[in-house]
DNA sequence: CGGATTTGACCAGCGC
DNA sequence: GCGCTGGTCAAATCCG
């Protein structure tokens, strides 16, 4: 399942996005086109375009390509459960759910939030986008991210990250990442404005090079040349940063998109999760594919994604 | 050395 | 007005 909520103006329109399964979810239709990862309430189109109108799926990765340049792959990963700010609305949310179905067999929901939820504060008349993505799918973003803060969340045992686009300085795009409480395996990424730049050459200014996770304050985490960093092999990859292994990974994952590769190696490639944000689990999924086969296929994008 | 992460401090919005 | 909470800043620190 997957679901991606949008809340714009004040949260009051929300879609929910289902999916038949994560990983299976994507059955491997996007030859040449867009697999109809998002389904965009009408008001939504004015996140990118004030007065684009659509109802083709293709278009809604267009929609969506500020934050999913690659809307395919990202949808893949989608997995879901509820947004964090939408779970007080679940009930409601099954109640009003007239969602359409998409030609992969998932199915979106539209979803209205009370609008007792949004105060019309500043925060809420932000345009958002809310996604809830596995473990596995945090590294579906082609943008580059650069932390820049975390809070503990009340209510949840789980802080949040916050993340600014990294690509441009004058690029207002916000991302949140926390851990969804009642579901630790999904993690609620929320998007807040959009970006004023095309997809990056490079998701990270410093790109190729991997700062291992460092980290005071997960349990999860092992020790490593006097710091902490969280066991698995691939830890070191964040989800924001641009290690060469998880650039080829995400780009395995647009290959993927237009080859048909097996879906299975982008299922099993690793994820880069911030430590702060595993704290709590104990296992994480390891990619165990080979590297230097990723690498060598990134050479198929250079054409037109890195343009080095 | 440049760029990213960490983390405490600061600030603003909101409820009481 | 005060306290709580979330979001951001920025210095310190880390890493390749």
């Amino acid at each position: 399942m997957g679901e991606v909520a949008y809340m714009d103006e004040g949260d009051l329109e929300a879609i929910v996005r289902g999916y038949s399964g994560s990983g299976e979810a994507f059955s491997g239709e996007s030859s040449g086109g867009f697999s109809p990862s998002f389904c965009l309430p009408m008001e939504t189109s004015s996140f990118y375009e004030p007065d684009m109108e659509t109802s083709g799926l293709d278009e809604l990765g267009e929609l969506y390509k500020p934050f999913y340049p690659f809307s395919t792959q990202t949808i893949l990963t989608s997995s879901v459960s509820v947004p964090e700010d939408s779970i007080s609305f679940r009930d409601e949310k099954k109640q009003r759910t007239h969602g359409c179905l998409l030609s992969n067999g998932s199915r979106l929901d539209h979803i209205r939030i009370p609008e007792s939820k949004s105060k019309k504060s500043k925060k809420n008349q932000q345009k958002r986008v809310v996604e809830q993505v596995k473990e596995e799918n945090l590294l579906s973003d082609a943008w580059a991210w650069r932390k820049y803060g975390q809070k503990p969340i009340k209510g949840s045992p789980y802080p949040r990250s916050y993340y600014r686009c990294s690509s441009s300085k004058g690029c207002l795009a916000r991302k949140q990442v926390e851990r969804n409480p009642q579901n630790p395996d999904k993690f609620t990424i929320t998007y807040t404005n959009e970006h004023n730049h095309e997809l990056p050459t490079r998701r990270n200014s410093l790109a190729g090079s991997t700062r291992a996770k460092s980290s005071q304050t997960k349990p999860t985490l092992t020790k490593k040349s006097g710091k902490e960093v969280v066991s698995s092999p691939t830890s070191n990859l964040m989800i924001a940063s641009a290690d060469e292994s998880s650039v080829a990974v995400q780009e395995m994952c647009v290959a993927e998109m237009s080859t048909h590769q097996a879906a299975g190696e982008i299922e099993g490639m690793s994820n880069c999760l911030p430590s702060d944000l595993m704290s709590g689990t104990g296992t994480f999924p390891v990619f165990t594919g080979d590297f230097d086969e990723l690498l060598n296929s990134q050479e198929f994008f250079n054409g037109y994604l890195w343009n080095y």
